[in-house]
Formats: C-alpha cells, sequence, structure tokens
DNA sequence: CTCCAGGGTTGGA
DNA sequence: TCCAACCATGGA
C-alpha cells in the first residue's frame, strides 16, 4: 500500500478574478454530479499522476486559490501539483486576460450591468473533450434541471467511483471508449431520445477512434472552423458546436447564437415583448467582436 | 391537455 | 444562403 498524504498550496488567480462570483456559477444546480460544492469550496476528483486525487479548491487570503489534494503518492506529488494546476486553471480559465472584454462590455448596453454585478466571474469551462461533447448533445432542446438529470444517469451508470476515505464518494464522467463500446437502447434506457443516444454514441465513436482530438479541435483557426468539423455528426449542430468551442476548446468567438437562454436573457435586459430575432442579435453582438464567448456567459449568468 | 426547453435535420425557394 | 415544417420528450 503506497502512503498517501494532504498536500496544500496557493494557485495564483489573475487580477480581479472573482472566486465567489466563479463559485457561484459551479453552485448553481443541486444536481451536479461531478463536484460538490459546500459554504466556499468545491471539491472534486482530478485525474494526475497516475492516480485520482480528490482536490478541495477554496479562495486564499490573497485573491488566489487554496488547493488542496488527498490520494497521491509522495514521490509525484510534484507532478500532481503540475497536472492539478494546468486543470484548474483550464477549468477556470485563469489564464486569459479579461481587460479587453470588460472595455468593450462597459460600453455595451446589453453587458455594462452584467459585468458590473458578475465582476471577476471567469468562464467556467468543461476541460475534458467527451464530457463537454456529451454535456452540450444532453443539453438540446430540454431544460436545464431535467439535462442534469440525464447526465447523472449516465456518470452513475457508466462512471467510476472515487472514495476519498471518509465515506464520500467522488465521480468521473464516463470516458468515451466506455460510452463507444454501448448501443444506442443502453443510452435511450436513461430517458433521453433515441436521437440523442444515437448521436452521443457516434461523438463518443469519434473520439474513442482518435478523429476528435482536444488538441487538433483547439487548433483550428476559429469556432467557425471547429464547427465544420464537430458537424460532421449528426445530431451535432451549430449550437452544440459552438457550445463545445465555448466550454472546452476556448474560442473565445464562439457563439451559440441560437440559445434560448441567451434570448430570453437579452428580451429580459432590454424589457422586450417577444425573443429577440437573430438579426437583431447579431447587430446587438457587434461590438462583441472576438468576444461573443465571455459575453454570452455573462448573459447566461443573468437568468439565475 | 398545452407549452416550453441552453436544437437538429430536411426539403424547398 | 435562408426559412418553415417536422421531430421528440420530460416537466411545469
Amino acid at each position: 500500500m503506497t502512503e498517501r498524504i494532504s498536500d496544500e498550496w496557493t494557485l495564483n488567480a489573475p487580477p480581479g478574478f472573482s472566486f465567489d462570483h466563479t463559485f457561484a456559477y459551479l453552485a448553481r444546480s443541486t444536481n451536479e454530479c461531478l463536484f460538490l460544492t459546500d459554504s466556499d469550496s468545491v471539491t472534486r476528483c482530478i485525474p494526475a499522476a497516475g492516480a485520482k486525487p480528490i482536490v478541495n479548491i477554496r479562495a486564499s487570503e490573497n485573491g488566489g486559490l487554496r488547493i488542496n489534494v488527498r490520494g497521491v503518492a509522495p514521490s509525484r506529488l510534484d507532478d500532481a501539483r503540475k497536472e492539478i494546476a494546468a486543470y484548474v486553471g483550464d477549468w477556470l480559465d485563469l489564464r486569459t486576460d479579461l481587460s479587453p472584454f470588460l472595455e468593450l462590455a462597459s460600453r455595451d448596453p446589453l453587458l455594462q450591468t452584467a459585468v458590473r454585478r458578475f465582476a471577476g466571474l471567469r468562464l467556467v469551462g468543461v476541460p475534458d473533450l467527451f464530457e463537454a461533447v456529451a454535456w452540450a448533445i444532453l443539453g438540446q432542446q430540454i431544460n436545464l434541471p431535467f439535462a442534469y438529470t440525464l447526465k447523472r444517469r449516465l456518470v452513475e451508470a457508466y462512471g467510476d467511483a472515487v472514495s476519498d476515505g471518509t465515506g464520500a464518494v467522488y465521480r468521473l464522467f464516463p470516458s468515451a471508449e466506455t460510452i463507444a463500446d454501448l448501443r444506442a437502447d443502453d443510452l435511450a434506457s436513461l430517458k433521453m431520445t433515441m436521437r440523442k443516444a444515437e448521436t452521443l454514441l457516434d461523438a463518443a465513436r469519434m473520439i474513442a477512434r482518435g478523429d476528435w482530438t482536444k488538441e487538433r479541435l483547439a487548433a483550428c483557426r476559429d469556432a467557425a472552423e471547429a464547427e465544420r468539423e464537430l458537424a460532421s455528426v449528426r445530431g451535432i449542430g451549430p449550437w452544440t458546436a459552438h457550445y463545445v468551442s465555448m466550454r472546452c476548446l476556448r474560442f473565445r468567438d464562439a457563439f451559440p447564437i441560437g440559445d434560448v437562454g441567451l434570448h430570453l436573457a437579452i428580451q429580459r435586459l432590454l424589457d422586450m415583448e417577444r425573443k429577440p430575432t437573430i438579426p437583431e442579435i447579431r447587430r446587438l453582438a457587434s461590438s462583441w467582436y472576438g468576444w461573443e464567448a465571455y459575453a454570452v456567459f455573462y448573459l447566461w449568468r443573468t437568468l439565475y
């Protein structure tokens, strides 16, 4: 039995980073199954250094993040720290310089309220490609609570469980390889539509075969190019592709313009009788150029 | 029963 | 390229 210890260190956060607002986004659903939020911290399993450590993240006094890791062999602590820091940096988008966005948002009638109200919020990502693709597919055309329920069923049925030794269990999103070996009926029995099941299966197979990798997709010129690649699977359209570009590939110009949540947010902020049309949204978004993903994320936040 | 939800595909202008 | 019709299903 290898000795396991608890390790703790501070991860720097960018200027203006708000743990509270970013944390509030993480805590938005009580049905989240991949991480646990308590009053002031978030905990999840983050595979690193060949192990499956449990990582707790809370605010540190200096504005950074206090990272506590359990379940790594002492000899591999350095590797684990590096990998976990990279994961958290990607997850909470700690490396993007937001000043251009904040500058344009401060002059934008739709965004200025949101960036003031949620100052320091980062675009929380979904670092794992398959998880991001699957979450986007699950979320198509259904309400968010039900999407969380479907995700939970999928994770509980096919994802690995990791115990922290005190009774708490943390789960990992199932791998593309695991899902790729299923039949559409297996997924449909979780109460998603057969079409959703087939799309999820096809996407899992693309990733399991190595036809899609995060590296290669992220190397696309922009979200439009990634969209052409992702939309080659039946059931993945513009919304899903841009959602993946936004949450995982980190294209700042990702723009799920057909999103009903975005439409509702705009309708409310402008106090409109009806939802805005696509051309109207294009006009409103003309000044967001290059920062559409952040604009959408902040507008989504105004809904809750 | 009706309507909506963090859409997608198809077929036709 | 753009649009309408159709699809499909849990939950309010």
